[in-house]
DNA sequence: CACCGTACCGTACGCTGTACCGAGTTGCAA
DNA sequence: TTGCAACTCGGTACAGCGTACGGTACGGTG
C-alpha cells in the first residue's frame, strides 16, 4: 500500500513532476519507441472506471486492463496512484469551470458555482471520496477558484471575507454532498438501497426508544424520514431539496454580511501575519 | 481487499451484528474460554491509533499488536474491519453528544452543536476521511441528532425544514473540516506542511499567470493566503477563523427563515411521498 | 552503424483484509 | 464425572493492492 514511502513520496521530484502533469508542461522525450498512451487517454479511462463503479475499484490493474497494457505501464506517463487521483479531481473541476458562469450578482454567481459543484458530484461521486484535504493546484482547480473569487469581487468584503465566503460555499457543498452517494447508491456500496435499511431497521426497532428520542421519533411519525427504497431518484430529489434548502440560507448568511458592509459597517481589523513567512499562491 | 463481498457482507447476519455491537445488545456467549478482550479495547486501541497516526495507519495487524494478540482473534469480537469504523464512528459521536449544551435560544445550540463537531474533527481528525456517506445508526449519532432536532423544535419550521436545517449545519461544519488534515497537518500526509508548499510553488511560479486568475494574485499580494510554514497552529487558527465565520453566515440564513416563518409566511407544502414507502427511522 | 534513452511489461515484494482450520479452554448435560 | 458442544485464539494461506526492479525491444542521434 504504501512501500517505501520516504523514498517514493518523500523524494522532490514527484510534487514538481506531478505540478507539471497537471499543467501539462512536461518535458516531451524525443528518443525511443512512440507513446502508444497519453495521460490524457489514462486519466480518461480512470475517471470512467470510477464513474462505473466507484473509486475502489479504480486500481492500476484494472485501468491498464482497460486500455490494454500492462499494469507497469501506466508508471511511464504517471508517477503514481495518488498523482493520477490529483488528475483525475483536476478533469473534475474542469467540468464545474465548463458550468459556472458570471451572469448576473454576487448572489447568481455563488448559486453557479454551488449548483455546478453539485452536478459533479452527482455525475461523479467517486470526487468526495477522492478529494483530499489540500488542494490540487491544478489549472481546473485555481480557474474555478478564480472565478468564484470573482464574484465576491468588489462587493465591499476585505480579501479574507471573500476567500472565506468562497470556502464557505464549497464547503457546504462538499459536506452535504456526502449524502450524494447514499442517494445515487450501488456504485459504492454493493448492497441494493433497501437492504440496507431492511437489514437494519429490525434492530433499530428493538433499540429505538420513542421517550430517549421524542423529536426523532415524532418527524419519523410525519414520515419526514421516510424513502421510497426502490425508486431512487425519489431520493436523489429528496436530497436534492435539501441541498437548495441549505445553499439558499447559506446565501442569505452572505447576503447580510454584503448588506452590512455596505452599510458603513467597516470589515474587522485584518490580523497581521505573524512574520516573513512564506508566500503562498492560492 | 473485498474477498468474497457477496457472501461476508451480504449474508444478512452481518448488518444485525453491527447494530448489536453498536448498541451493546449482543448476545454472551457463556460456554467456551473467558475473553481475554472486549469491543471497547478494541476501539480504544483503534481510536488511538488512528489519532497518532492517521486512518491508514488503523489495520487489523497493528491494532491486534497494540492489543497484544493476533489478527485473527480481532475478529471474535468484531465481523470485519468496516464495521469497527462504524464503532470508531459511534465513539465520536459520544464526544460530541459529551460536549453539546441545550441552553440558550435555537442558535446557541446549533452553535454548540458546531463547535462540538468541530473540536472532535480537531481531535480526531481521521473522522472526516472514515466517515461513508450512510449515517452509523448508532445510540450515540442518533443521540446527537435527537439533540440538534430539538434545538430547533418549536420555532415555526415544518419537519422537513427541522431536519434540513440539521443537515445544513452539520454538512458544512464537516465540508470546512476538510481542510482541518491539513492545519494538524503530518499525521495524515507525512510530509511536513513547508515542504509541501515549497516543492509546488517552484512549478506554480513559472505558470501561474497575473493576468489569468488577477483576482486570485492580488489576494495573494495582500498575503491573504500566506501562512507560517512552520507554525502549523497559526493555519490552524486560521481555519479557526474561517470556521466560525462561516457557521455566523450559516446561522443568519437559518435565522432570515426563523424570522419569515414567524412572520406568518407559511411553510412550502410538504411533498407528498409516492406511495407505501417503508418507514425510516432517522 | 553503434549507441543509449526510452516504452513496455513480467516478476516479485511487502502490505492489506480475512477465510479456514486446528488446538486449547470452558460450561452444561447426561 | 465424563463427554461434548461452544467458544477463544491464532498460524497459515490467499487474492488483491501499489510499485521497485530489471529485461527486452525500439528508434532518434552521434
Amino acid at each position: 500500500m504504501k512501500p517505501d514511502m520516504a523514498t517514493t513520496r518523500g523524494s522532490r521530484g514527484d510534487a514538481t513532476r506531478s505540478m507539471e502533469l497537471l499543467w501539462g508542461i512536461g518535458p516531451t522525450p524525443t528518443r525511443g519507441p512512440k507513446q502508444g498512451l497519453s495521460v490524457e487517454r489514462i486519466v480518461d479511462a480512470a475517471v470512467a472506471l470510477a464513474d462505473d463503479e466507484g473509486i475502489d475499484a479504480v486500481t492500476m490493474r484494472r485501468i491498464a486492463d482497460a486500455l490494454g497494457v500492462g499494469a507497469m505501464s501506466l508508471y511511464t506517463y504517471v508517477p503514481g496512484k495518488a498523482e493520477l487521483i490529483d488528475l483525475m479531481l483536476d478533469r473534475a473541476y474542469g467540468e464545474v469551470l465548463a458550468a459556472i458562469t458570471s451572469e448576473g450578482d454576487w448572489r447568481a454567481a455563488l448559486e453557479s458555482r454551488a449548483r455546478a459543484d453539485w452536478a459533479v458530484y452527482e455525475r461523479h461521486p467517486w470526487v468526495v471520496r477522492a478529494a483530499g484535504p489540500r488542494p490540487i493546484l491544478g489549472p481546473n482547480e485555481l480557474a474555478v477558484n478564480e472565478a468564484t473569487l470573482r464574484a465576491v469581487d468588489g462587493i465591499g468584503l476585505s480579501g479574507p471575507e471573500m476567500a472565506a465566503v468562497v470556502t464557505l460555499v464549497a464547503g457546504y457543498v462538499s459536506g452535504v454532498a456526502r449524502g450524494i452517494a447514499e442517494a445515487t447508491a450501488e456504485g459504492e456500496t454493493h448492497a441494493p438501497e433497501g437492504t440496507w435499511w431492511t437489514e437494519r431497521s429490525a434492530v433499530l426497532d428493538r433499540v429505538f426508544d420513542a421517550e430517549r428520542f421524542p423529536v426523532s421519533s415524532r418527524l419519523a411519525a410525519e414520515g419526514v424520514f421516510d424513502g421510497d427504497e426502490s425508486a431512487a431518484d425519489y431520493l436523489a430529489n429528496e436530497i436534492r431539496v435539501t441541498f437548495e434548502f441549505g445553499l439558499e440560507r447559506v446565501l442569505d448568511g452572505v447576503a447580510a454580511l454584503v448588506a452590512a458592509r455596505a452599510a458603513g459597517d467597516g470589515p474587522p481589523a485584518p490580523a497581521p501575519p505573524p512574520d516573513g513567512a512564506p508566500r503562498r499562491q492560492p
